[in-house]
DNA sequence: TTGACATCCTGAGGGTGCCTCAGGTTAAAT
DNA sequence: ATTTAACCTGAGGCACCCTCAGGATGTCAA
């Protein structure tokens, strides 16, 4: 099993190219405004270019989904990994968890698709979903070692309730954004208060 | 702002009736194994109906979900008032948001709708949401009063929990499912450990 | 029983979106 | 200049959504 066999390649020649580009950009922004069902015709008309096109460089819109947020999750990992061995495991776990729910719901439905990524192989962005969950692995363990966070908790249930923030920050978006304090309360739940 | 305009209402033409108990009973079982974006068309013909017969009782496919799951609310509304001044208010109100995560993930796309729903006047289900809201705040309102469960939490959060347990759980449908350790996390989170 | 009629049912049809594929075009290498 | 692999196009088949004009029928009252 080649995971990279449904990621995208960049393509090679120079009118490829320009049009990958294009079409990611028009993507990201009709995601952004839409959600991730936004219509792919939609896109390709805004990229200029005809649907066969976008479907040449993009099999499947999760293919799509995942060339137009990898470099986000990219951050969240390196993001992670500059943060790991901080003086407070606490902070950096904290501070990585707001950036990863902040991620998370760049747009509507895209928590929805990671979520189904991470335990899903064969999946376009499992890869770097299991980058990430590494990442985020580390910081927890680095925070339970320094007895700030409950030792029972498990990278897969960390996962469970950041996607559940997501999630939660996405259905009430705009107005009644209860997601910081939905990771407030996540927070004081799992943490061990300092004696 | 009449709520009940867009409820569907039982029609009274015997045919009527047979027709909408039949599309009921073929919309629940095609949302339960397919989710809450069920093809409306299998749903008629499932039901040995022309597509516009459905359309006739149920306008919206948020109406014919919110006939679906109206008793499973009612349910849940009832073992609330059942549950108030119970002895001891912590343990109705976990026992309570258990039932509620439980009926939410009834199937694949419900706790969206429900979350929708629950702060979108002129929604189907709005109507019955604001009661489910009602009942558990009282749940919670006993449980801070008997210094069990952090006395800042409001209804607002407590419903957002539930939802988020609810959508994670509808994710990992099948194996791996971390809903009930996500709920223990937060009612353990949320709860004041007896001094 | 028999109209009369409001209620109900039907299913074709127009709209949107998904995805494929046969055939035409073009960048790039030789 | 020729070749060729990469690329592009857009019509078309499929699924689903939703509407609506016209036909069928249950109900009720006479």
């Amino acid at each position: 099993m080649d995971g990279k066999a449904y990621i995208a390649q960049r393509p090679k020649r120079a009118d490829g190219r320009r049009n990958y580009d294009a079409i990611l950009a028009a993507a990201r922004k009709a995601f952004e405004s839409t959600g991730a069902d936004a219509s792919l015709e939609d896109i390709a008309s805004q990229a200029g270019v005809a649907i066969g096109t976008l479907y040449r460089h993009f099999p499947t819109r999760a293919s799509l989904v995942e060339a137009a947020t990898r470099d986000g999750l990219e951050n969240l990992v390196a993001h992670a990994e500059r943060l790991s061995g901080a003086a407070d495991p606490l902070d950096a776990l904290t501070a990585w968890m707001r950036e990863a729910v902040a991620h998370f719901s760049t747009f509507r439905g895209l928590v929805g698709i990671l979520a189904q990524s991470m335990y899903d192989e064969g999946t376009p962005s499992h890869t770097m979903c299991n980058a990430m969950h590494r990442s985020g692995a580390d910081l927890l363990r680095a925070a339970q070692a320094a007895g700030s966070v409950r030792p029972d908790l498990t990278p897969d249930e960390l996962f469970d309730l950041l996607s559940g923030a997501a999630w939660v920050r996405e259905q009430a978006a705009g107005d009644r954004d209860g997601s910081p304090r939905f990771l407030q309360l996540v927070l004081e739940g799992i943490t061990i208060p300092r004696a």
